[in-house]
DNA sequence: CTGAAAGCGCTAACAC
DNA sequence: GTGTTAGCGCTTTCAG
């Protein structure tokens, strides 16, 4: 493996020369130039990311910290976000790195930002309490949150409107005659969960509707705790005729126990979910569901770690992607054409 | 930032104490041990990475080289198999940097494996003709191929017997009644592609039936790709009454189409998947498909990695991941109950 | 059981 | 325009 010393040896210059031809220094003759790119092409010279890393204290990566448990992974959320974020990374020259906690995430998130592997942090999921975002907050350690800091911190981040949105599916349920309106979240630790709750109440409440915490369930988010929490709304005595589901993969498993027992789609019950994955318009009947724009926050949130990793005196930004509400049949929309209906 | 030498001053011994320490060496008294340690705490230590790499020569990362496009991000094989990625390597502390390569590949692996930052890697998709799979092999890299080398390459890899599940999942077809079958894959230059196409024409073949290149389209690996795939099919003189897609989402693009065209499925037209992600089982009619079991693949393929990584001159092994046909009412089984037929 | 010293491969003053 | 030197933070001989 070629160093910067054999090249600099082959061609009869300084290492530091060398180092100079690599980062097109402006002070060195062309001629030199011409001389020692021809070495090290010829001894196919790749420079060492440590080396130069433990020098320049630039470590060419973002973090990403993937919250522990692999429902996460597990969740077309993941990947149609990720790969906004692969895009800005790559066009800016920046790996990704993975951060793979088992369970204790500060241990993972100390070793990324103390051991310096990465330039930034994108922290994923934002908790009521989350120690995260204080610890980067506190080490200002250049982060961005996708959600929202439950308690105002000052962290750039990017979000939906989600009580907005919520508000707004609610609503859309309740237009269309619905007075029964259930809530399927996930856990409540998450700001997510909370404030989509918030709007799907605020929307009750305007309608002279009083919340019903009996058709508030909330559960593992993945496809069988959708499944176990309607079975759960299904069961209550006061039973929805309706349900806001706070993320597809639940609206799924929801769909599924509805049709289990017997209940027919959209007739008997009327589901909207949150995120607009891919499938949702191949369901059976095709999901209504709260476009977030996966992608798009994916994208922005990449945008702004950069941009903190370059200017780390900035101040903190808020971006927020806009939703819509995209109606299909699942939720007694038939008699509407599906079409998309701006929040 | 606390260095090893500001905990070695403060403890009043040597870095390479705190360096001895750090390793848990059992040539360090206890006495001294707890007392470095103690300040280890004290001054909320953390070893630097790149230092750390530098002199060891170990990363400490896994890469997984992406291919470039955003489609295989999009894909839910992705995020399943990355789970099981995921899983491995952080139970052996590997972290994972995600390539995010824009167009030339080769320019990326060669920056991963020549500049050193990671101690192996896992590729993702094999094609016909694969530069990547010979560079790893004259590098003598630690690598590990998702899929089956094109030519017998000395490499380790994981992969499913695709040409058997292919042979098996048409064979299925053609039990239920099925004659014409059309076959919608991703890119012939992928070695799933013609894996699966291979098995496809084989039974066929074995049957007594003659392959019909005006049956077999190509397409892009999304969902819209299998749409337009489908149309196609739909639209060629002989139109086949079932369909095998090499890919779920292809399979989905397919039923968009086939049902935007008025066929109502499964009764004028079967369709066959691939994969079996996890929104299959929720497709009107749900689809059968075949299960790769993507998160074991993911397990295997990491586990394999770090094999290669801790013994790099053990041969090369390849590992076969069961497969198994699973039946559900999008291929005409509707007088099946569901079930799993084994391959 | 511990310390001194060298060096991993690179960059960045500082010279000339 | 180029070379010399020091040093990033760590591990690892080699001494003792």
């Amino acid at each position: 493996m070629a160093t910067i010393k054999d090249v600099a040896a082959q061609a009869g210059v300084s290492p530091s020369t060398v180092s100079r031809v690599l980062a097109d220094s402006p002070r060195i003759s062309q001629e030199t130039k011409e001389r020692v790119r021809q070495v090290l092409n010829q001894l196919d010279y790749h420079p060492n990311a440590f080396a130069r890393s433990l020098v320049t204290n630039v470590a060419g990566a973002i973090g990403v910290l993937i919250p522990p448990g692999t429902e996460f992974f597990q969740n077309p959320f993941f990947s149609e976000m990720m790969s906004g974020v692969a895009e800005v990374a790559r066009s800016q020259g920046y790996d990704i790195v993975l951060s793979t906690s088992a369970s204790d995430e500060m241990k993972v998130l100390d070793r990324m930002i103390r051991g310096r592997r990465v330039d930034g942090i994108l922290l994923l999921r934002s908790r009521t309490k989350d120690p995260a975002i204080q610890t980067v907050i506190d080490q200002r350690f250049p982060a961005v949150l996708l959600g929202r800091p439950p308690a105002d911190q000052p962290i750039s981040c990017v979000n939906n409107d989600n009580v907005k949105a919520a508000y707004e599916a609610t609503n859309h349920l309740i237009r269309i005659g619905h007075r029964k309106i259930g809530f399927l979240g996930g856990d409540t630790a998450y700001v997510v969960t909370a404030d989509r709750l918030k709007g799907y109440r605020q929307a009750l409440l305007d309608h002279g509707m009083e919340p019903d915490e009996r058709l508030e369930v909330f559960s593992y988010l993945v496809e069988h705790g959708g499944y176990l929490g309607m079975m759960r709304l299904l069961a209550a005595s006061a039973r929805p005729t309706a349900v806001l589901a706070s993320d597809d993969v639940l609206a799924f498993g929801a769909m599924r126990a509805a049709g289990e027992l017997g209940y027919q789609l959209p007739d008997d019950m009327a589901i909207v979910g949150f995120n607009d994955i891919r499938l949702a318009e191949l369901a059976n009947p095709a999901l209504t569901s709260v476009r977030v724009n996966m992608h798009d926050l994916g994208v922005a949130a990449c945008e702004l770690l950069v941009e903190r990793i370059q200017k780390p005196a900035s101040l903190p930004t808020e971006r927020l992607v806009p939703t819509e509400l995209v109606v299909r049949n699942s939720c007694g929309a038939k008699k509407f054409p599906t079409n998309v209906l701006s929040v």
